[in-house]
DNA sequence: GCTCATGTTCCCCT
DNA sequence: CAGGGGAACATGAG
């Protein structure tokens, strides 16, 4: 699941449940799943620690506790749960104890990972390598960060440098909604649909937040994207499949050529 | 058995 | 060097 909007709503879990409350104890934490670090070290260095409140940066959670920082990225799969009693889940990768229950990050496919930044600079060389985060970025930034390059549109919206946060999901919704083909090379889009485009994602981000994922509406693509043999919801043309750096994009024909 | 999956990285070509 | 394709990663679901 993991797209800007949900990490948003893990975001919201962890500033809930652990934000200004104390980790008594790291527990079962995988050390596969562990970057820069070990689950010992980690286990260490945040047990007894405070939680600040937590901030996202594109897909990545970040929650300091005013000395090391935990940064989570979730990959396809990952989420955040709160327990105050259930069973553990055999795809718990680590739990995070607090007196009052459990905050677990789950990933059955064990993709992203766990690391420990203990001071700013291994803080950014974290997040050094991602653009400006979807939701703070301008148009003119936007359009500065994409200028010259070859790709496919949808390649470069994918692309985390140019703005952090957009998946497979949001950027075909996005490209969609702005009726522009995913297959077009960036340096073929004029200002008006680069102006358009960035509208959609800002649009296709806003309106997925409350949720908490990107919801499957009927008036989206989202809604119809998963049928085979999905139709537009705009025109019922038969919607398209094909590959873009490496995922399944879908489109309207008709309405994105 | 097979295909496909909301992410990222690395290798090999062009 | 930029970018695309494909594979890899790990674990399912249908």
């Amino acid at each position: 699941m993991p797209e800007l909007p949900d990490v948003e709503g893990f975001r919201r879990t962890f500033a809930r449940h652990a934000a200004n409350k104390t980790v008594s104890r790291v527990e079962a934490v995988d050390r596969t799943m562990t970057r820069k670090t070990s689950p010992r070290s980690l286990a260490r260095a945040l047990a007894r620690r405070r939680f600040r409140d937590p901030y996202r940066h594109g897909k990545l959670l970040i929650c300091p506790t005013g000395g090391p920082a935990l940064v989570l990225h979730f990959g396809m799969t990952g989420s955040l749960e709160w327990s105050s009693g259930e069973p553990r889940h055999r795809h718990d990768r680590l739990v995070l104890v607090f007196a009052d229950g459990e905050l677990r990050y789950r990933n059955m496919r064990k993709f992203g990972g766990i690391w420990l930044a203990r001071d700013p600079k291994a803080l950014e060389s974290i997040t050094g390598r991602l653009g400006p985060d979807w939701l703070e970025v301008s148009p003119a930034r936007f359009r500065e960060r994409l200028g010259g390059r070859r790709s496919s549109i949808k390649a470069a919206l994918m692309d985390q440098k140019v703005a952090a946060g957009l998946g497979n999901l949001t950027a075909d919704e996005a490209l969609w909604q702005a009726r522009i083909d995913p297959r077009r090379r960036v340096s073929s889009l004029d200002e008006r649909e680069e102006a358009t485009l960035y509208r959609k994602i800002q649009k296709v981000l806003r309106d997925s937040l409350p949720h908490g994922l990107v919801p499957a509406k009927r008036s989206w693509l989202t809604g119809s994207r998963d049928h085979r043999g999905g139709s537009c919801p705009r025109c019922g043309t038969r919607l398209e499949r094909t590959r873009i750096g490496g995922r399944t994009t879908v489109f309207c024909p008709r309405e994105q050529s």
